[in-house]
RNA sequence: GGGCGGGUAGCUCAGUUGGUUAGAGCAACUGGUUUACACCCAGUAGGUCGCAGGUUCGAGUCCUGUCUCGCCCACCA
């Protein structure tokens, strides 16, 4: 028995912890049934539960649900990422709170806090998770950080920089002068910046008071300029190659040069040359022999070489400097307002500097077959436009910074020998473990890039590379996971980078990647990319925005269940989501209709045993079966079919909506009404099955509400969880006495006589009579129709509430309703206003025939009748002759009503 | 500059390989407590499918162009 109302919150917390202390959510493995297996994308531990996690979890747990379903062996393994920049970045400004740097407390303390605050505080944004249901293996939980993930992590690099793809250079990196340390390319967000191009006036030395123009959108790097460059080929600085000018400020002798990179239409043609701050300019730096001079550090400020008056200064307040000083001088020509594109550091939101520095790198591995994986299926993205995205990237990718000046995070596995040059690589260790003689060593600074770690979370969490652990976790069985779901920004970051870590760091280097090796490799072998959540005006939810609800507080408000739900509902494939609370409003109100639909079959008594399917088919008797009962089993089966196809495409809102529209709409609204009417065994035997299917149906969506409903109804004494979900041709079998094959004529049937209902409701309504009232009607009908509203005579009747539904041979009665099965009439004398009927049935006779003239022009069309298939004829030719029957009828009250 | 996605009812979106009279939810309006549910029931109204061409017997659906919004990529200082 259930409860009178529903409410989610007791229910919710009671079932979930009843589900952990039985283990349901532990990965077995089973060598008799199909592994299935998901990753959970893991949180960064300073993150807090945003309306992304709610989408992408539900989608996650309603997968792995349907695959328990589905009598596959599930392991969801959840677990969360230490992210480097952004706790060190937290860390650093709880230590500024206190007026302390990082460098005051040393690299040991720091890590401690870090560790604290992690420890603290990382673990929430699981527990939040939990509230929402999700069915994750907790006994399989996961950190980047944890032992044993760690030793994995350094030895992947290991194994990368013995391979070769890992090695040590100078090279032109983001340099972020905040945070102080490099980026990778994909932290770097390029934004449009209104900003000024400045025209700078450099004397030309061998001429005397004659200028030449060099347009510049950063004047306080002129102090590191070493050269003008021009294109070669342009006639305008012909005649200035070889000579030099002045450079304005920090004044000194620079030659003018000739260069193909410079573009002759971009300003005046000629360009400021400073190695140090430009990558392009640094590359002319090397063709022409020319020395760096660093002006800017890397905290953003000016130094000594950019002379004293600038030293110290930060960046900007530099280049108002620098800018008044020119003006002051008289050494500007003009200054014009500039949109150029600026690369902002992704965490500190600052714009990058261009910085010349020495880094560790990392030549993506596998990189072709990375491509065909995904061009292949191997690998499938839905939706399968991602693919595009991903091939672009790969194909125009570049090696990837990884090492980090950071102190939070995996410390780069390479030890130098003290004293000695670190340029030289004889002069290095490279290992997991360290030299044997530490104190001849000292251990690089720097730690990974974030990402680095994420890339293998597929392989460590299944407890590779470690033979043991990966015997326990049954990485043979589990590995490769089945679905990744995930958001398209991290394509790059995260998904991109598993695929190559999978292909190269299983298996043997020099196996050949044949289709069978290749599919043991794979990380996954689905990638279903979630949409972006939006608030109402299409703004990307976000904490600084603060137009994200709190999923907590819905939570709160409308049970998990409904906002699982409501939020799937809302989820177009692929799409980006416009949120709105209206829809999770929408997701509580289908769980409490679910609710009480349990209650009115609870009301009519609840003997007899439902604890099977057998048991509830046993219950009905085949000769109380009607059109209806078999009617709306058949549609369950259709509903299942497209289901089951919907979710095959990953089309959540579809199958929701099938699900919602089948169970609200059929179910509700006219099974159960028409119920009413004859309550019986067999009825109620129907009801059973119905609501026993629905429940499994629902379930991997709304997991509480059908747990409690389950039990409440005793359809089994197993958790609904455990049950398997029969697939339409099993319950055909079951059903096997109750005549489906009927079931298309019936429903058929049963659609005509809802047409009909619906066309005297609407009768009434005209007329403003009350639904209740006891109208008489009339209907007109040939002999199949009548046959088939015999039927359905008292139905017809408790719908209607009338007492009254009989036949007539004439048009006796002043308002009509045309329908299939026929005509209706009905007696409306005292509410009678002849003017706006005579008006309702011009409009229709009106519409009708303009649709019976555009279908007899089509049905004389030669070229129509020899192209179309028959079926399309067929249907336009019935169609035709009903709505002229229907116009006819029409027509003939219309003259009526104008002879009175 | 290149690429991708969207523009269908007041709002948010469905609309399968072209094929019967373009759908749903919300909002609006009208009427309703009959054996679950007012978080409900019954009904009404509301759309030249961004625009212009084209292909076709037939186009919301395919092609071309165009406008517009959004996203991603890209070292014009």
């Amino acid at each position: 028995m259930i409860e009178v109302s529903y409410s989610p919150g007791d229910l919710e917390e009671k079932w979930y912890a009843k589900w952990l202390e039985n283990n349901l959510f532990k990965g077995k493995i089973s060598p008799d049934k199909i592994p299935y297996t998901i990753v959970i994308p893991p949180p960064n531990v300073t993150g807090i539960l945003h309306m992304g996690h709610i989408l992408n979890n539900t989608i996650q747990d309603v997968l792995v649900r349907r695959a328990r379903q589905k009598n596959k062996s599930a392991l969801w393994i959840p677990g969360t990422d230490h992210a480097g920049i952004s706790l060190q970045i937290k860390v650093e400004k709880e230590l500024a709170r206190e007026g302390k740097t990082c460098r005051d407390i040393g690299r040991e303390a720091f890590l401690e806090r870090a560790k604290d605050w992690r420890e603290k505080q990382g673990g929430i944004i699981l527990e939040q998770l939990k509230k929402l249901g999700v069915s994750c293996d907790w006994s399989a939980i996961k950190y980047t950080q944890d032992p044993d993930y760690s030793r994995a992590v350094l030895s992947t690099f290991v194994k990368l920089y013995e391979q070769g793809y890992i090695y040590r250079g100078s090279r032109f990196v983001n340099w972020c002068p905040v945070s102080m340390t490099a980026l990778s390319d994909e932290e770097v967000i390029m934004r449009q910046q209104d900003s000024f191009l400045y025209y700078v006036k450099y004397e030309i030395v061998e001429r005397s008071g004659e200028f030449l123009s060099v347009a510049t959108t950063r004047p306080e790097t002129i102090m590191g300029d070493v050269a003008i460059a021009v294109h070669p080929s342009d006639g305008r600085y012909k005649d200035l190659k070889g000579l030099h000018c002045w450079r304005p400020i920090g004044r000194e002798q620079i030659p003018i040069i000739g260069d193909e990179a410079v573009l002759k239409d971009f300003g005046t043609g000629a360009l400021k040359v400073t190695p140090a701050h430009d990558v392009v300019d640094f590359e002319i730096g090397q063709r022409h022999g020319l020395k760096t001079i660093t002006v800017i550090d890397q905290n953003g400020k000016l130094n000594a070489l950019a002379g004293p008056e600038f030293e110290g200064l930060d960046r900007f307040e530099a280049r108002q400097k620098a800018v008044e000083y020119l003006r002051e001088k008289g050494l500007l020509f003009k200054e014009e307002t500039h949109i150029n594109n600026v690369g902002f550091s992704e965490r500190a939101d600052v714009p990058i500097e261009p910085v010349l520095s020495e880094q560790w790198f990392l030549k993506y591995p596998r990189l072709e077959e990375a491509k065909l994986v995904v061009q292949e299926n191997f690998i499938h993205f839905r939706p399968e436009r991602w693919a595009k995205t991903y091939m672009h990237w790969l194909e125009n990718i570049k090696d990837w910074c990884i090492s980090r000046q950071l102190w939070w995070g995996h410390r780069i596995p390479v030890w130098y020998r003290k004293g000695a040059e670190r340029r030289d690589s004889k002069n290095w260790h490279v290992s997991v473990d360290g030299p044997g003689d530490p104190e001849n060593w000292e251990r690089d600074e720097d730690v990974l890039d974030t990402w680095f770690s994420s890339a293998i979370w597929p392989l460590a969490t299944l407890g590779w590379p470690d033979g043991k652990a990966m015997e326990k976790m049954g990485f043979d069985y589990f590995y490769p996971t089945a679905d990744l779901v995930t958001g398209p920004d991290i394509i790059f970051f995260w998904v991109a980078r598993m695929i190559m870590s999978g292909l190269n760091l299983l298996g043997d280097e020099n196996t050949a990647l044949t289709p069978g090796e290749i599919r043991k490799r794979i990380p996954f072998q689905n990638v279903y990319f979630t949409g972006i959540i939006r608030d109402n005006f299409g703004r990307k939810m976000s904490k600084s925005l603060g137009n994200s609800p709190d999923p907590l507080d819905l939570i709160e408000k409308y049970g998990a269940d409904g906002v699982r739900i409501g939020l799937l509902s809302m989820a177009p494939s692929g799409q980006d989501i416009l949120f709105s609370e209206d829809r999770v409003a929408q997701g509580k109100k289908l769980c409490t209709k679910l609710w009480n639909s349990f209650r009115f079959r609870q009301q009519n008594g609840m003997e007899g045993d439902r604890g099977s399917i057998e048991a509830i088919v046993r219950a009905m008797d085949v000769q109380f079966l009607e059109a209806d009962d078999i009617a709306i089993l058949g549609k369950l089966l259709n509903l299942i079919d497209e289901f089951e196809h919907a979710m095959g495409d990953y089309e959540f809102n579809r199958a929701v909506h099938l699900l919602h529209a089948f169970f609200w709409n059929d179910y509700c609204d006219w099974y159960i009404e028409i119920s009413k009417a004859r309550v019986n065994g067999t009825v109620l035997a129907i009801h059973d099955l119905l609501l026993r299917q629905l429940l499994l149906l629902f379930h991997p969506f709304i997991p509480f509400v059908t747990e409690e409903l389950w039990h409440g109804h005793g359809y089994g004494t197993k958790f609904i969880g455990e049950e398997l979900l029969e697939s339409s041709d099993q319950l055909r079998t079951y059903l096997s006495k109750v005549y489906l094959g009927k079931a298309p004529a019936l429903i058929e049937e049963v659609e005509s006589i809802r047409e009909l209902v619906v066309a005297a409701r609407t009768m009434k309504a005209q007329f403003g009579l009350s639904s209740t009232r006891d109208v008489k009607f009339y209907f007109k009908a040939d002999a199949t129709a009548k046959a088939i509203i015999e039927r359905h005579l008292r139905d017809i009747k408790y719908l209607l509430s009338t007492k009254f539904f009989d036949e007539t041979e004439e048009i006796l009665k002043l308002s009509t309703g045309v329908v299939a099965l026929g005509s209706l009439y009905i007696d409306v004398a005292k509410n009678f206003n002849i003017a706006a009927e005579t008006k309702r049935l011009k409009n229709e006779i009106d519409r009708l025939s303009r649709f019976i003239e555009i279908n007899e022009k089509k049905l004389h069309n030669e070229d129509f009748l020899v192209h179309a298939p028959a079926e399309i004829i067929e249907g336009a030719r019935s169609l035709l002759e009903e709505n002229i029957v229907k116009k006819k009828e029409l027509q003939a009250v219309f003259l009526r009503l104008s002879t009175l």
